[in-house]
DNA sequence: GCCTCTGGTTATTGATTGATTACTAAGCAG
DNA sequence: CTGCTTAGTAATCAATCAATAACCAGAGGC
């Protein structure tokens, strides 16, 4: 780090000011990511604000409050997740994808995102978390929000709505236990990610083996 | 004892020295229904203490450490699902149940479950703390021993397992979000509790609605 | 060339909280 | 009764953590 010469001001160009929004929404994104991984209670605001390089006081003052960042970390994901939907639906209204179809890209659509943990395991962060009064309101209403989707605008029978849930359900739990990071070769455990991820099996696996961005710990000595 | 005449002595008749076995037990069964609303870091040890009505204090020393209570309960919830299970697993063998009903008896025992909340519940706020390497190492094998517990003692195809324990969690997202306790007349989420609770749904909305022990927060004025 | 938003930081604090220590009392054995 | 083991409590501590306060600098507008 000792530069020759003096020349100070060329020595970060990593290190610049931010748009607010833009700052936002990356303090959003590894919040997603830490909040899903550590849960709620778990999840401190100092560990978030070190993904995202910033300090601590700084992700309260943008949020206001854990609670806050929170709710708008679910809030985004349950937006991701019906655009994901919403997208499968319009390529079926115009004509791309047959109706015998709709199922299984809609089920693709939901294994793609398993892309970004982030987002199925925030979400599922929320869920567990329903006994609070604030976040469990926003976890219910979200749930209801992706049933009535895909039972109204996907016209799915219900109890069909039901099974593909339920379906999500094993694979948000499925990663939540961190199955595919350390089946280390079980049998058992592969059948049931086979089963489970189908053809998005070695992109979970390959997920697993690079370390989806750890370098947050990597500074107490 | 004898002494009828003092008055103070007769104050406390139910309050009585417990052999730690039987107060260990009672603890696990406390622990357990804090543990499953609030989550492992979400739960204080002294919320359990007033839960069990002991002290703070012999609640840590009992079991060591939080993490270590917190383990007992899973392994205890995971116990008492295996054993349900088994039950109906050795009616089959002496030939009580009849091959084709087996898949709905053993979902009839999983749905049973749902009427001690603590059990389903603790073990899927383990599930969701996969990430921690002791609990996660424990609930990774946990999953896997119902998994192979379906798949080879009850002699079930790989993708019935796999879609088995998809209802499963399911069913304890649902209760998760606290769903039965606030749905509050809404016609989707009937629909959906009344497809996936099926006969037990009366039961699971009758325990909504006595709640159960709440008393140890009636006191943050 | 100054002024003033905007995007940040460091320092600090009050409340929790898991854990420890030291103490007390019940109850059984002899 | 005496004494030891077992069941429990009260007091306290050291860390941790969300939140607040106070301050600082870069960059554009004028």
């Amino acid at each position: 780090m000792s530069s020759v010469t003096n020349n100070a001001a060329v020595e970060h160009p990593v290190r610049e000011r931010m748009p607010a929004a833009e700052r936002r929404e990356l303090i959003l994104g590894h919040a997603s990511e830490v909040f899903g991984r550590r849960g709620y209670a778990g999840t401190t605001t100092e560990q978030i604000a070190q993904a995202a390089g910033i300090s601590q006081p700084y992700v309260v003052r943008m949020f206001g409050t854990k609670e806050k960042l929170f709710v708008e970390v679910i809030e985004r994901a349950l937006g991701k997740l019906t655009v994901a939907f919403r997208e499968v639906l319009r390529l079926h209204s115009t004509g791309e994808i047959p109706s015998n179809e709709l199922g299984a890209r809609l089920g693709q659509a939901y294994v793609d995102l398993i892309e970004d943990r982030g987002i199925l395991m925030s979400l599922m962060q929320g869920f567990i978390q329903g006994h609070d009064p604030v976040i469990g309101e926003r976890a219910r209403a979200g749930f209801l929000e992706i049933y009535r989707l895909l039972r109204d605008e996907a016209n799915f029978p219900a109890d069909e709505v039901r099974s593909f849930l339920a379906d999500g359900m094993l694979i948000n739990t499925l990663l939540a236990i961190g199955l595919p990071d350390n089946f280390e070769g079980d049998e058992a455990a592969t059948e049931l990610m086979t089963l489970s991820f189908g053809a998005k099996l070695d992109t979970v696996l390959c997920a697993a083996t690079d370390r989806p961005a750890d370098r947050a710990q990597a500074n107490l000595p």
